[in-house]
DNA sequence: TCCATAGTTATCGTATACGATTTCGTACTT
DNA sequence: AAGTACGAAATCGTATACGATAACTATGGA
């Protein structure tokens, strides 16, 4: 994930503002003020904007000129552009990582799912979100193109800052999310073509976004 | 293309650089030292680390701490790993765009082409691959999603920093490309369905990727 | 009471300074 | 002569300081 070697304050202050943006603890609008981090995390300003100028590029902050930075909001077309974005990408990691994937690991994916399966009954979303990402992790595990991947992880990080918004859990879609996980392990242990694997994940991601179009409609 | 205001010194210091890394005039490995550019702007270092810092961000130089950053270089595996991913991304901008074209826009990207062709016979490789760009980015014009858009972008960014060196110009791939883009444009005209006109328009990078590898074989 | 304006405060943008780390060259040893 | 160790130079990483800009507040007038 273009990670550089951890150690320098920089990487540090962009590992805790991230996991704090993604974990919710700053919410989307939340202000972020350069010399208040720097003395929570008992840093200079300096590796703290260098921080914050990151995630701006990750597209997890907004910043303004002499303004400052915030956390980026829930702009319904931006969940659409990353939505849709994250549709091909995902689409194309699924199709070009199918035939390196092996039945052991497709026995750890359907693992993962009976979880999320299981996470639904008991009604807990936060999980459920981190299977999903883990049922898909499994598969990308020996994807050739780590740039297609690092795109993936970009979307997600997106996606998580969102967490408890509007966004989340359309009713009845996480069910028919972990229908289609086996549907698609199935292509994939069938060695169905790759162009037939790429839209089934293509449109597992696009269902999502349909049904909260669906949803927003009303 | 995200850009933030102009006007501050970071943002200048960051044109500046990624100007000279697309342009040529720092060439893949040339090291760039930020007191050195620092003092070519008449900025001090803080602007322009940040700068680089956004340029490592996009994937134009590489940054190794306590040693300095160096203009991303020339290795096939990157190549590859862009190649396929502009590939996908360029694909669905342009399957999504497609249906946003009017004719208007069909006949000036068609004298764009007219003019890629005029380049192959006075061979002027340089001009071409501006063209080229120009060319699809007439079909862009009107994408729907930014974010895609964007991806591409930074995929033609990173090819520009390779400019002049071994991967440009396989001979005769050029000529093709000008049918290929013909035939796009046809395919456009006729309101072919996105499935086709995706695949088309992935073929058309795919394929020069492949002609790459076809001679690095050798 | 509301609006406009001036002054104050908060925050960012950049410069300078210095400590930390790496790299390179030189001298010494084997 | 080759290898190693030590030291100097170069460069980065971060802290601190200050000027610039925007946001806020209070005050006076309509």
């Amino acid at each position: 994930m273009t990670e550089t070697a951890v150690g320098s304050k920089s990487q540090q202050a962009y590992a805790a503002v991230k996991a704090r943006i993604i974990e919710g603890t700053y919410t989307p609008g939340y202000r972020l003020v350069l010399a208040k981090i720097a003395e929570d995390l008992g840093f200079s300003v300096v590796p703290v904007r260098e921080a914050i100028r990151r995630l701006e590029a990750e597209g997890l902050v907004k910043f303004e000129r002499n303004v400052g930075a915030t956390v980026s909001g829930i702009d319904p077309t931006e969940y659409l552009y990353t939505m849709q974005t994250l549709s091909i990408v995902e689409g194309a990691a699924t199709a070009l990582s199918a035939p390196l994937i092996d039945s052991v690991a497709i026995a750890r994916a359907r693992a993962v799912n009976e979880e999320m399966r299981e996470c639904l009954e008991h009604f807990d979303p936060v999980r459920f979100t981190a299977l999903n990402q883990d049922f898909h992790s499994v598969l990308f595990e020996h994807c050739p193109n780590p740039h297609i991947l690092d795109l993936v992880h970009r979307g997600w990080n997106r996606l998580a800052s969102l967490r408890s918004s509007t966004f989340r859990f359309v009713p009845g879609r996480a069910q028919e999310s972990v229908r289609e996980h086996e549907a698609l392990l199935q292509l994939i242990e069938g060695a169905a073509d790759a162009d037939t694997i790429e839209k089934a994940a293509r449109q597992h991601r696009a269902a999502t976004l349909d049904a909260y179009l669906a949803q927003a409609k009303q």
